[in-house]
DNA sequence: CACAAGTCGAACACTGATGTACGAGATGCT
DNA sequence: AGCATCTCGTACATCAGTGTTCGACTTGTG
């Protein structure tokens, strides 16, 4: 599976003519750019986006579920880089913090690319990656539960919907123009710290 | 347009034949359980789970959008009821408690018909009657911020917004088998308590 | 009982989206 | 320069969902 994905890279990057591999670049981040913004966004409006032919991204892409997995694929192996680089040392609220932030600017960059991946993708591998993101975020939780700085009277599992769930909402609220979006994040740190403040607790 | 409402329901009850009525009340149940289910279900779907044909569904619903409209409207005016019907004075912390445990019986019951609403109904009415929900809500979290109980350092609108979301949340951790119905009653209690809980107070 | 009202399935037209076929023309590559 | 590659528009087949029509049948109601 790793051999293949890394075999198509290689074949579009080298094998392809420039135009063609401008073309590709085009498309996915058009896809990438209409599907944070509308899951069900049509193969048309993605070539209108693209500033190419209906037919001239059927070359490329075999079918609408293909493109929007290979969208999906590079956009969750970039946000796995960029979480990866949060540093989660330290205090677990200011760790905490940091991974909020990083996370944020990923979901105000993919958005609802995410249920396009759901419904396009085979069920067992879009929870594979899915999962494989979620664990980003477990050590750290399970870290801060055990040392007092998260409260432990909750599952994890809850406590993990509850961030994707706040992420998810902040961009909503952008996208309607009910908060600004240079105060998301401050709205999101603020209020997920208080939601995982330990009960008896005095937040600082 | 109150008029117009209460004279379908007129006609409904009391000009068509015995199983006509019948069969409206078994289509408008069914639609409201499939479309809490799934908000793109089609019309054929909805006509099987409510054991009619479709043809005798479009015979009572000009169109799908109509059906829709109608069935998020019983929806709407019914949540109003219950949620009107709470008692929202006292401690607002309590009383906060008592809305959520409200709302949370109506997210499970309605889930994402109010997505359907928003896709087949006219822009402007559903901004309407939406707007008349969340009014429910307002006061209580003005006087709650007015007296210390909750805090007030964000803005009203994303309180509201975070309450939506959790109650959403919640909704769809049960249907994938995440965390009990029974325990997400506390569980959406305790988290947004916490979350509304003032900076540097202590949480009983 | 008799008729109006209602139900039902099959068939049809229409729409929007996906995916394919073709052929003419443009363009990168050597 | 010349050829393979690529693009593009048009047209077509297919599919799923919506909404309608028709005619035969069933059932509630006066």
């Amino acid at each position: 599976m790793m051999f293949n994905i890394s075999w198509e890279v290689q074949a579009v990057t080298t094998l392809k003519r420039a135009d063609a591999r401008k073309n590709i670049e085009s498309i996915m981040d058009a896809a990438t750019a209409c599907l944070a913004r509308d899951p069900d966004v049509s193969v048309a409006d993605i070539a209108k986006a693209a500033g190419v032919g209906r037919v001239t991204l059927y070359g490329h892409f075999e079918s609408r579920a293909i493109l929007v997995t290979q969208v999906a694929e590079r956009a969750i192996q970039q946000s796995d880089e960029a979480l990866g680089a949060v540093d989660l040392d330290g205090d677990p609220r200011a760790a905490l913090s940091r991974l909020l932030e990083a996370s944020w600017r990923l979901t105000q960059q993919y958005g609802a690319l995410i249920v396009a991946a759901e419904q396009s993708m085979p069920h067992e591998q879009f929870q594979a990656v899915h999962l494989g993101l979620i664990d980003r975020w477990k050590p750290l939780m399970e870290r801060g539960r055990g040392d007092g700085s998260f409260r432990d009277d909750q599952p994890l599992g809850w406590q993990l919907t509850l961030l994707q769930s706040v992420l998810h909402a902040a961009s909503g609220a952008v996208y309607r123009g009910e908060i600004k979006a240079a105060d998301a994040a401050t709205l999101i740190d603020g209020t997920l710290q208080a939601a995982l403040t330990p009960p008896g607790a005095t937040r600082h």
